[in-house]
DNA sequence: TTAGAGGTTGACGTTAACGTTAACGTAATC
DNA sequence: GATTACGTTAACGTTAACGTCAACCTCTAA
């Protein structure tokens, strides 16, 4: 009886790359820094759905304005690797800090919003004023 | 009669250095890059307080992951260059696609510190499970 | 069987954002 | 007048994050 799993999917480099956006040789790239482990079949790279999604963390971390490493650094945090009392607390340190880094980011983004929303507004004074 | 004034205040580029902790080669650069302009004495940099301002600006932007060009880019959004009505317009283009991106880089944040916030209620829950 | 579309591993090239060193000028201080 | 502290320009070095070849395999369709 054959195992039927709807939800099993397997991508090809050029699958992953095209849906995200970026190309083969990054995916690559992100093999060698260790941020991807996709499974072989033979010398072919595949890419399940876990895959997919530390590329899609690897990214979203990008757009942040986040290093590799840091991003690495993130989803790490996310898994549970240690198992002793102490691990777990400095595990729990480290996630402190890194959530009090974007915080601050998060502060300094909405700064630049406030900024940008009153440039806009002069710009529309402006405008009403040449009428 | 003197004209005093308070609010004047002039920094040399060590000064402004120290107190945003970078190099002064980090000045040197930005303004290579136009970033900043200060006014000489002699040959030596005499950077003032708007000086100061547009450095505050370009090292929030960094924070925020952004580009040195990105920066000034959103620098020059904040001064009233154009005067027709033609350039206004397209200033307020430009920041309105601006804010769309910040606000998308926004929502990557959040979903990043949501993800923090879970798995540190995870390494809690394992810590009780312990006990 | 050959042409084409996919994959692979090197390995060197490129850009941004500075670091680093050299070689020099100047002003106060010991 | 030599050292020290600060400044200058010029130029080469460095790192991250890929881009861009080249040279090669492997399967399938014409």
């Amino acid at each position: 009886m054959p195992k039927l799993d709807k939800m099993k999917q397997d991508y090809s480099i050029r699958e992953l790359a095209e849906e995200f956006d970026v190309t083969t040789r990054t995916l690559r790239f992100y093999e060698e820094k260790g941020l991807l482990n996709p499974s072989r079949s033979g010398q072919t790279r595949v890419y399940n759905i876990a895959d997919r999604t530390r590329l899609k963390l690897i990214l979203r971390g990008k757009r942040l304005g986040l290093s590799l490493d840091e991003s690495a650094e993130i989803i790490l945090m996310y898994d549970p690797i240690g198992t002793n009392s102490n691990q777990i607390l400095s595990l729990i340190d480290k996630i402190q800090d890194k959530r009090l880094q974007l915080e601050q980011k998060k502060k300094d983004l909405e700064l630049t919003l406030l900024d940008l929303e009153a440039a806009e507004q002069r710009c529309s004074e402006s405008l009403s004023k040449i009428h």
